[in-house]
DNA sequence: TTTGTCATGCATAGCGATATCTATCATCAC
DNA sequence: GTGATGATAGATATCGCTATGCATGACAAA
């Protein structure tokens, strides 16, 4: 039997036990088969399992075993040129940088991304948090950053999150060591992006602001979308205009609504009504059955976001058997792609994702690589997208 | 000057040199003057400059800076002993426990993950790879893995890759020391499955399978969900029966049409026509226009996906004037969120995404916890979404 | 008692890499 | 010839944690 006295003989007498969490049961009955067969009446005892052995059979597949020793045995140099070949701009002999790369993929070698990170300090792991992907504003966003992240070499975490389990989740985040953090949802408590923040992680509110925090945003200007709706709904002539919100505390809802107010205002037109809709398909169907309930109803519709607006327009056309737009204009928010599509062909007012995610990337990326928390905030600029589902004003 | 010998006087005489990668020149200015002031006729030189002292000048935040050893001299126990009550299951007194997690929380401490990882051989990582992100269908199943294996303790590395940098993309998972792989894409290549799975990592194929590599694979009952359309479409009275093609190359295209024609001829029906959308938006009009080119018209077409049967419809309706389904069927596969949105409310096949995902995460859990690698295929089973895009059999 | 078992906790050895220090050699200026 | 300099590469110290070995005291079983 090899190996039974691996590593060394142990330093204390009579018969020894090996204690593992598991197994114990088994090991011990082989200790005490070896025992007695070997030494029966002598007083010292020295039993030990090779327990390196044991370990080897219980595992049958290892991953990645290769590590950069074995490159460097092979290529007969050091462990540190190993690393050095596989690090941009180490200073090592071509020929020697050669033979290591050559060891390498013989072997399959493949760096360990978390030994790297566990030195370096650096994970190249970004999270990204969001609250839901319905609304299909953030599959796109989603896309588009994950995109741009793994161009520039750094990796996505992806975390879903429904506003009650955040806290965990960005404890969760902090445990990997990211290099920083997207938090590309409308409805993130306010308290724990200035929490993130604090532990010196950049983060990056997408599509939202928390003014307090270090936290630094990238939004579209949305309180002068809400104000080209206003002002283009009044313009066409509509008298009774609603609008049906997301939620009431969200940057987005707010600014939206507000720019929104501040068009009708300027031309002095009360706003007819309003509902909340939770940013939820089945909340926006309930919010514009609520306010066409009665004989008087709107004759335009402002929704905070296209997601919402799609269900007003489903509950209007199929269930009030409103046209549109003849009977009613509606307007969204956000120019998602299936806004587009002819089914809806709805009028509303474009988040450019693209240069949202830039300015991120921008923003996240500058603070990332000069390790600095400084508060930024980007405001892209809105446009309104003029589809089939607004009626238009009389000169233009 | 303090700390300028340190960690140890030099054992060479002569002035000596300090190299940095970064900075040399700056370091090497430094040194000159001092060692001119301070010693300018001597021959024997000491200069050393405290590097730790400038590092920590440099970083000016530091990540996670509280480690376990931190906490373990807090509540005056061993380091292990702070790991072990931070380790579900590991034997340390109550008491113990209790008065290592106050020392922690009032440092803020967080185990840090990655090194949890190196030690443990299992990131609690899993790689998730996807195509594309328009098809709600992956937005659906994104957010449905991501959110259970978050309950589970695991967490989700996300890629979005096009099918040419797939290569590079595994090499990255691989060197995060993923725990599970799950690729969740029609259209990724199949060698690449069978080397993801040679490295002894679980990986589970998310709607398409390659039959010959060990990677295991969920898919919906294509054949079935084919067959079905096939039959539902001739016993509504269709003749004149269209196929829009995805992906001629991906296993769900090649299932769904096979089961398709097979119900086709078991009712002595010839296809129409069939043409190929590619899954995509603009791919889909196309073919779609191309099929109702001529006099005669399908008067009926089955479309490999939702998404691409939204695109088709708009044709229909908007370019061509054809009343769904007076004039012409459509039906669709994959049963999307939008499927049921009014404006369309498309017949499709259900894909069970619950139940998908619900197999995907057995077959993966248990590899990934048992570390064994065996190919499984789960198939789960369709059905007819009868929504208002088709015509109906006379007698049911 | 004597043993066996368990719960507990300390000390130590890594995990796989990078950062830093040290050493060597060839080159170059004076 | 002397020493400064740059390029290269080995040696060694971490990074923060867990696995393992080892020791101890308490208690049950023999």
């Amino acid at each position: 039997m090899p190996g039974l006295f691996y590593p060394a003989p142990p330093k204390k007498h009579g018969l020894q036990r090996i204690q593992r969490r598991s197994k114990s049961c088994f090991f011990f009955a082989m200790i005490k088969r070896v025992s007695c067969q070997l030494d029966s009446d002598c007083s010292f005892v020295c039993v030990r399992l090779d327990c390196q052995q044991k370990k080897a059979d219980d595992l049958p597949m290892s991953k990645n075993v290769v590590t950069s020793g074995d490159v460097a045995r092979r290529a007969r140099v050091s462990q540190s040129a190993v690393s050095r070949a596989f690090t941009p701009g180490a200073s090592v002999a071509p020929e020697t940088r050669e033979r290591i790369l050559e060891a390498a993929s013989d072997l399959g070698y493949r760096p360990n991304a978390l030994a790297r990170a566990m030195i370096s300090g650096r994970s190249r792991l970004i999270a990204l948090m969001t609250a839901y992907l319905d609304n299909q504003f953030y599959p796109v966003v989603l896309e588009g950053l994950s995109r741009r992240l793994q161009d520039k070499g750094y990796n996505v975490l992806l975390f879903i999150t429904d506003p009650g389990d955040q806290d965990q989740v960005v404890q969760r985040i902090l445990q990997y060591q990211v290099d920083g953090i997207v938090m590309a949802s409308a409805t993130l408590s306010s308290t724990l992006a200035r929490e993130c923040a604090q532990t010196g992680i950049p983060v990056v509110l997408f599509n939202r602001y928390v003014p307090s925090s270090p936290a630094s945003s990238v939004t579209s200007d949305n309180i002068e979308g809400g104000r080209l709706v206003g002002d283009f709904l009044v313009r066409a002539g509509h008298q009774r205009i609603a609008f049906i919100a997301g939620h009431e505390d969200s940057s987005t809802n707010r600014d939206r609504e507000a720019g929104f107010y501040k068009a009708l205002a300027e031309h002095r037109v009360t706003p007819w009504g309003r509902a909340v809709g939770g940013y939820t398909f089945d909340g926006a169907a309930q919010a514009a059955r609520l306010l066409f309930a009665g004989v008087e109803k709107p004759d335009a519709v402002f929704v905070a976001n296209d997601h919402m607006a799609f269900s007003v327009m489903d509950v209007l056309r199929e269930e009030l058997r409103l046209r549109i737009p003849d009977d009613v204009s509606v307007i969204g928010y956000d120019d998602v792609p299936e806004a587009a599509w002819r089914g809806y062909h709805l009028t509303t007012v474009s988040q450019p994702a693209e240069e949202m995610i830039d300015e991120t990337l921008s923003i996240l990326m500058e603070q990332v690589e000069q390790q600095s928390v400084v508060q930024r905030a980007a405001i892209v600029p809105s446009s309104l997208v003029i589809r089939g589902t607004s009626k238009l004003p009389p000169n233009g």
